[in-house]
RNA sequence: GCCGAUGUAGCUCAGCUGGCUAGAGCAGCUGAUUUGUAAUCAGCAGGUCGUGGGUUCGAGUCCCUCCAUCGGCUCCA
């Protein structure tokens, strides 16, 4: 007899060699129904491993993460019968579970899969999944596994067993196809009643440029028709959040073919939009401490030698500009540091001065490539609400956590509670990718992940994500279709100070090296007001809609008490407009309701009689009659419930 | 940059296997209407079908080049 304990602390004895699903019938019918996969003794096990020892048992089933893991991963295993059975001379490679759904790689030779041919292989798909094939697992020795590769001539699959250690390789089987596999699987194909195979993409071998580019295959499955339906219904809406179609919607920016990719055009609306979030954020970092400083869009080759910036991406990025004297080059501005080092060093310094905090909203031009150009996320030409903190060694963990104050701050004023924090380490076995020493790496990196967790901030450490003069700490979050994009960062930097032999007379009256911290809450402007228009799906908080108020005539008649009315809420700092068009009122209400506006007021006989206004809001209808003035208090109060002021301790 | 898809009026879209002067709704203009909480009616105007080339008696439709966009990969100072 065994005994197995299960997660409330029960335990019950069982016959040796009792199957997980046994131990679920034992519970339940229903829970022996759903259960996909499970955890025993924190190993992944499936439902039909035996078990041959006391442990933890732990069952997975559509609900959890875990178990949609094994659904999808073994999805990827039915794909991949699929692929085999469709395409026999394909060379299979890896294919795992993602966040949503599963993929599989591979090498399909001269033929490339068109997204046409997805149908036959969903077809394929649906009819494996219903043979309920039996999912099982076999050890394998590595010569085995090699001799198996060797005969299907799958050099990735080889690969893959060389760098397996022998003893630790197994296999999973279904039906006559079988695939290097280290486990959890639902119990048959069978559970898998609904597939959609998204997309093909070309993707390369180990996720190295220099290798050979597979075709990848992304699907997602579900154990019900209805999830599918409901999946691909919610993508629809995600669509509809889509920034790209916001902006031109409302008019916020657009791109031009003659002005080029990547570069947006801001038209008024945006333009003014982006000024308030300006605002906001100079508002906070004058209460902060920072100086505004402004540095010119370009900058001499020289500058960007000293910084380590040209050797690293000069050839990747928009060429030199050469003007009609000799040996005079100039590049256009990809990042702001470097003048800001140049503007600190105009004096000398005394530690009695420091920290000195210079900020800028910088635009910088990035030669981003073609294919990787995205809306307002990822462009050629954007603007960083950029600053450089220059502190001494000792001031360095206060300003750290200052910084996340700040961009705690800007994060909740406009409703992103839901960041991913992440600090950005180095790869430490690719040492050619940085530059710097070991010793200050190793500090900067302490330095972050200490005042992360002082902070209470829950994060993530991502290897090689550091930039290449230092490692930082990024606010993630995610558009509509839940893509992460970086938005606030936080730099600590010990290397730029060096090149541009930036100093500080200390207290010992020596020259000390200030540590330098780049950082910016937004990001970019771009990218952020791109992130804040798919998370309110284009309904701004009232204190940065492009219109707060529409006044709606009922008539032409109604003209001059609008104008009234229009002009008090001007004169009391109100973003108002007029739409005294020969149009019925229903119409003028069905276009401000589209165009999103939060506030319509109707201006007709009854109100220039009564000297009130009547008042609807966006998406909620008619809230009744009031007085201008009660209006006017309204708009206030609701402005100071969503921003608060930053309080700098 | 690489893989796959897409590109028709300002916007959203129709145009079957190549066949007369390329259609619709919204927006625009003109006129009528002077309107009470999500579309008043009528008329008019608007497109070298992304670009350049080719096949054909004939191309929006088929083939190629380039450009841009979309979904990925790689990259992201």
């Amino acid at each position: 007899m065994i005994q197995i304990k299960f997660l409330d602390n029960s335990v019950r004895s069982f016959d040796e060699g009792t199957t997980v699903l046994d131990v679920a019938k034992n519970i339940s019918e229903g829970l022996a129904r759903n259960v996909i996969s499970a955890k025993f003794n924190n190993q992944t096990v499936e439902t039909a491993t035996a078990l041959h020892e006391d442990g933890d048992i732990h069952f997975y089933t559509w609900r959890e993460e875990e178990g949609k893991k094994a659904f999808w991963h073994s999805s990827a295993h039915v794909l991949a019968q699929a692929i085999m059975d469709l395409y026999p001379q394909a060379k299979l490679t890896i294919g795992p579970a993602i966040e949503n759904g599963f993929y599989y790689d591979a090498d399909f030779g001269a033929h490339s899969i068109t997204e046409k041919e997805l149908q036959n292989l969903e077809k394929k798909f649906i009819e494996f999944a219903r043979q309920k094939f039996e999912f099982k697992m076999r050890s394998a020795s590595k010569n085995e596994a090699l001799d198996l590769y060797k005969k299907q001539k799958n050099p990735y699959k080889l690969e893959l067993v060389e760098n397996l250690e022998d003893g630790t390789i197994t296999f999973c089987d279904h039906a006559d196809f079988t695939d290097l596999c280290r486990g959890g699987h639902i119990p048959n194909t069978g559970f898998i009643k609904a597939v959609k195979l998204l997309n093909v993409a070309g993707a390369y071998w180990r996720g190295d440029e220099n290798n050979k580019q597979l075709t990848r295959i992304y699907g997602i499955s579900f154990p019900k028709q209805k999830e599918l339906t409901e999946y691909l219904e919610l993508l629809e809406e995600a669509k509809k959040r889509d920034h790209r179609k916001l902006g031109k919607e409302l008019e916020l920016f657009t791109f031009s073919l003659k002005v080029g990719q990547g570069l947006p055009l801001w038209l008024p609306k945006g333009a003014a939009l982006r000024g308030r979030l300006e605002d906001f954020l100079k508002d906070a970092q004058k209460k902060a401490g920072y100086e505004q400083v402004i540095s010119p869009h370009i900058g001499n080759k020289e500058l960007y030698m000293t910084s380590g910036h040209y050797e690293k991406y000069g050839s990747d990025s928009f060429q030199p500009i050469e003007t009609p004297a000799e040996g005079e080059t100039f590049l256009l501005k990809p990042m702001n540091c470097p003048h800001h080092c140049e503007i600190y060093k105009t004096k000398p310094w005394s530690y009695k001065e420091l920290p000195k905090r210079y900020a800028e909203f910088g635009t910088v031009y990035r030669y981003e490539q073609s294919g990787e150009l995205h809306g307002l996320t990822r462009v050629r030409g954007f603007t960083q609400d950029d600053a450089h903190i220059f502190c001494t060694p000792g001031q360095l963990d206060d300003e750290f956590k200052k910084v996340i104050d700040l961009v705690l701050y800007v994060f909740g004023s406009l409703g992103f509670d839901d960041f991913q924090a992440q600090v950005s380490i180095r790869d430490k076995n690719k040492p050619e990718k940085y530059i710097g020493d070991t010793e200050n790496w190793e500090k900067a990196e302490r330095a972050i992940i200490d005042a992360a967790q002082q902070k209470n901030l829950d994060f993530v450490v991502e290897e090689g994500e550091a930039a290449f003069y230092g490692p930082k700490l990024d606010f993630m979050v995610k558009d509509a279709l839940g893509r992460k994009w970086q938005l606030g960062t936080i730099q600590v930097d010990y290397n730029l100070p060096e090149r541009f032999d930036l100093t500080y007379k200390g207290s010992d009256n020596e020259l000390h090296r200030p540590i330098m911290i780049h950082r910016a809450p937004f990001g970019s402007l771009e990218r952020f007001v791109a992130i804040l228009l798919e998370h309110t799906g284009g309904n701004f908080p009232l204190w940065l809609a492009p219109t707060q108020v529409n006044l709606l005539s009922v008539s032409e008649k109604h003209e001059k008490y609008a104008k009234k009315v229009l002009n008090f809420l001007e004169n009391n700092e109100i973003r108002a407009s007029l739409d005294n068009r020969n149009e019925t009122i229903g119409k003028k209400i069905r276009e401000a309701e589209l165009s999103k506006v939060p506030f319509m007021l109707i201006l007709g006989e009854k109100e220039a009689e009564n000297e009130n206004i009547s008042v609807r809001k966006h998406r909620q209808g008619d809230v009744g009659s009031m007085s201008v003035q009660a209006f006017i208090d309204l708009i206030e109060n609701e402005i100071s419930k969503s921003i608060s002021n930053f309080e700098n301790k």
